[in-house]
DNA sequence: ATCTATGCAAAGTCTTTGCAGTCCA
DNA sequence: TGGACTGCAAAGACTTTGCATAGAT
């Protein structure tokens, strides 16, 4: 999954416009989410481990959720909010859980589209896709057949 | 929370159709879903802990989901898929919080191409609107100028 | 009759919590 | 310095798994 250069000064300058502390642990969790994508807790624990104690990677997520710098995905996962990183949407596998996330222009303008059909203009909207991802769609049929 | 009726039969034809065992805990577990709404794992256990066990509970949930009688929504929480309930996305604005369903079937088709387009087949989708109705885009611009 | 699903019970993960020490403003 | 945050360690909650039995087609 490619993703748009870290932030970093984006996200002290938040944290300081809110009169939030600024410390290591927050540093490495938005850095680990803004290069790594939507992740669940244990995957964060897996891979920060070492830098951070269990503990304080969930509090620090639920920190994160409560100022708006993260929310949370259909499938569990937590990635950074709609103000750390570009505009998008989800497509999760319901047989694997593997998760993507859907830039879709095409889509963009099909829901302003719709929104204008009915005569409204459309300011925000939420959009989450859920199916089978190409791999199991190949594993399910082989299982059928 | 209001709900519509338990369509019970529907449920088994699905089954029976899909070539799916019909067996009591499955009943069990569709009722308590199709008559209290979207709940948790662990509260289903609480609710149903007497009539069947807390791993029949999870597999039965994980049949669930992987079968699309039920998806996952993003507090966690398991609701029936759209086979078992109206299908219908909402359309809401933002000034006069009126809400009027959308059933748009080019949007339909966009949000299908869409996944299609990420090698995904898509199964269900849930798609949340807001901006502004006619009637208020009118109003606010008398009011701006 | 065969194959699948369930219950039971235990093991394995994940998440939360209390408290002492550390860091930030 | 004072208050907020973190690490440690233990407790608590949630979820998964193996195996024998019961149930479905």
């Amino acid at each position: 999954m490619a993703h748009a250069p870290i932030r970093l000064d984006q996200f002290e300058t938040y944290l300081k416009d809110h009169g939030l502390s600024r410390t290591k642990p927050r540093r490495v969790l938005y850095r680990a989410l803004a290069s790594a994508g939507p992740q669940t807790a244990p995957q964060l624990i897996t891979t920060l481990g070492s830098e951070m104690d269990r503990a304080t990677v969930y509090r620090t997520l639920d920190f994160f959720l409560v100022n708006a710098i993260a929310v949370r995905t259909t499938d569990g996962h937590v990635e950074l909010g709609e103000s750390f990183r570009p505009h998008h949407h989800h497509l999760v596998c319901t047989i694997c859980g593997r998760s993507q996330a859907v830039d879709d222009q095409i889509l963009e303008g099909a829901l302003t589209e719709a929104a204008k059909r009915q005569g409204f203009m459309l300011q925000t909207h939420q959009v989450e896709l859920a199916g089978l991802c190409s791999k199991c769609q190949t594993l399910s049929k082989s299982v059928i057949q």
